[in-house]
DNA sequence: GATGTTGCTGCAATGCGTTGCAATAACGCC
DNA sequence: GGCGTTATTGCAACGCATTGCAGCAACATC
């Protein structure tokens, strides 16, 4: 990790460590807030925008994904997990994972088209699961 | 659109007038903070809440859309164009519509495998375009 | 046109995330 | 170990969006 820093020039503090420490202790997805909250955990000292701008370096290095919640609002993955997008049903809530395989088709498809190289982890769609499709009218909170 | 309301039982009031006119000027896509501003340019006395709150009845109504930028923020967009879905070159900042017919694959694909409804309008797909994917490594916002 | 209901508004506080800037402290080098 | 360079940190302010609550005002009714 600390060469993978000096390598392009940036620098191993304490406080990266810390940041580092926590994610290797994540698994799943967690939103930037959370992650804030357990390195005040390990150092009730720390700073957001600390958090922040050293989750944006460790994913320049590929060792964190981050894409948007239904609600907006980020959500950070620690790889080498398989790259995947992520589907939520906007009335219960619930979350799926869509692995690189079933996304193929559209991936493959702007990739023709267009051009375009999706970013799959960044993905998430939202609508209403199976069991809530045919539910009355959930409230709907995206 | 009065009609619309009372027969929700819900009322007709000069704060929401003034967002639906803004609305009724608006083409393509929004931020919640521009639709802001907009309606303050109208009655410098606006308040965000408000604005927020009505943008959802009038989702509700199914007048507007909203999903989400790259950046998370809110984006809405006014009905009744055909409904489609979003990709972001995180690289330019360039924006497209994906049309219905494009996603079908996706949308069906996830219909038939896991009965889920796919809400078109709300998806967006960061990447990365024709023109910048070739580009030396571009900064990424998003 | 006065009155009661109850949906809305204004406001203030909160939460998540970002940015600018000056001070700090990793790192490489001698 | 001391020193200079410059990446990072801490802090404070800001931006977008949401929520709770009390007072206000649309609307239906008389």
């Amino acid at each position: 990790m600390r060469e993978r820093l000096h390598a392009r020039g940036l620098r191993w503090t304490p406080q990266r460590r810390a940041l580092v420490t926590v994610l290797s202790q994540t698994r799943g997805h967690v939103t930037g807030a959370v992650l804030v909250e357990r390195c005040r955990e390990q150092d009730p000292s720390t700073i957001p925008s600390t958090v922040y701008r050293t989750l944006e370096v460790l994913e320049e290095l590929g060792i964190v994904r981050h894409g948007h919640g239904p609600d907006g609002h980020q959500q950070y993955h620690v790889l080498p997990d398989a790259e995947h997008g992520h589907l939520h049903c906007r009335a219960c809530g619930g979350a799926w994972e869509i692995s690189a395989e079933e996304a193929s088709s559209i991936v493959a498809a702007l990739e023709s088209a267009r051009g375009f190289t999706v970013d799959l982890s960044h993905v998430t769609i939202v609508g209403r699961c199976r069991d809530c499709r045919s539910a009355p009218r959930g409230p709907g909170r995206s």
